[in-house]
DNA sequence: ACAGACTACCTATGTTCATAGTTAGTTGGC
DNA sequence: GCCAACTAACTATGAACATAGGTAGTCTGT
């Protein structure tokens, strides 16, 4: 269900047609949330038959056409509610975790390869969510700056600063995973002293 | 693809039916990875077909059966095999940080919720993982317990220093959650100055 | 003028997972 | 002797998501 609201949030920004949705889950906005074109297109036809927002076909080209959504009154009110409410947590699912639990199943070199893998992955979305941040506090982020446009100037901090602290609560959390990868490194080292082969 | 392999790890430590792996995954297992038993049952049948586990038909009580499987050598191979690979990474797909990101749109109340929430979640979350971690560490986890009987003395450490190892992972992933929760109450109360409602 | 990249939208298929049931036997307490 | 709780296993349905295609039009550089 979250998907709906994800395409809500994008659309209080600005009118969007369903490839630019796409694009943007590809890129910026993929850092919070993602889905492929053959979920999008779909979900924005439901919501249209649900009133959350209107489509409008536009000429682009000589014959082509593009539809562009724009969220409506309704749509709006079903955002607002759904921020209004708790939130549910799901059960534990991590098949990362899983794995590090039966390292000792393992080769000590996939064990390694594992931790530094880890490492390098959190690590790429730390600088990503930095970049972010940046772009959020300097305004050059594109879909920031026409969410800005609506609003009245005192409101922008506001908008601002829970974007900017989302992305902080990312990058704390992938410096927790960092942090533990990086004692994994020497736990392995610690555990499989030189020769010893994978358990049986 | 991962509740194969989350089978598999159970089934390492000891023969099981389906609903021992239920049980587990309701209970202690589940702190790290859940699955109803709708799921369960066809699963353990799949991979009985495809030879990783074998199942055997056994008598309980005066008329009923239950049927338990073990883990066969090929089952083994698999997850070795699993363990040795690189791991993928998923897209982020995160729904609590993108309310976060757009708390702007909500109640101030709501928002001081929604952490007040996130800090209960995950330090509820913390006080089960250090609850394992302790039953892990003196050896009276049952399934542990089970495991380490198979297992030569000398192996001991190595298998319950990665199992400690996975679920300080989780605490510390936790511990960061929490704190960001925290700062999060203090930013409703910095942005959200007294009688200030919600956004346009 | 045309190839190649991009925009725009769509469909099909299969897996994973949640939710909500059903059936049948067992065990323990009163 | 019977009820409640538990053990054991199964089925049906729908949502969410991944993967992999397809069609048609547009734009850009050479």
């Amino acid at each position: 269900m979250s998907l709906r609201f994800a395409l809500l949030a994008m659309l209080t920004s600005q009118p969007m047609t369903g490839y630019d949705v796409y694009k943007n889950f590809e890129t910026s906005v993929g850092y919070v949330w993602h889905a492929p074109d053959s979920q999008i297109y779909p979900e924005l036809r439901r919501m249209e038959q649900d009133g959350l927002i209107r489509g409008e076909t536009v000429p682009w080209g000589r014959k082509g056409t593009k539809k562009r959504y724009e969220i409506t009154v309704d749509g709006v009110a079903a955002f607002r509610a759904w921020l209004n409410e708790p939130p549910q947590y799901t059960r534990e699912r991590d098949p990362l975790r899983l794995r590090a639990a039966y390292l000792e199943w393992a080769e000590p070199d996939a064990g390694r390869q594992f931790f530094r893998d880890h490492i390098d992955y959190h690590g790429g979305r730390i600088r990503d969510w930095e970049d972010m941040i940046r772009t959020l506090r300097d305004h050059t982020n594109p879909t920031l700056a026409r969410r800005l446009e609506g609003q009245p100037e005192d409101e922008w901090q506001r908008i601002v600063e829970y974007k900017v602290f989302a992305y902080e609560g990312l990058i704390e959390r992938a410096r927790a995973e960092v942090a533990w990868a990086e004692r994994g490194l020497a736990l392995v080292d610690r555990l499989e002293g030189a020769e010893r082969p994978a358990s049986s």
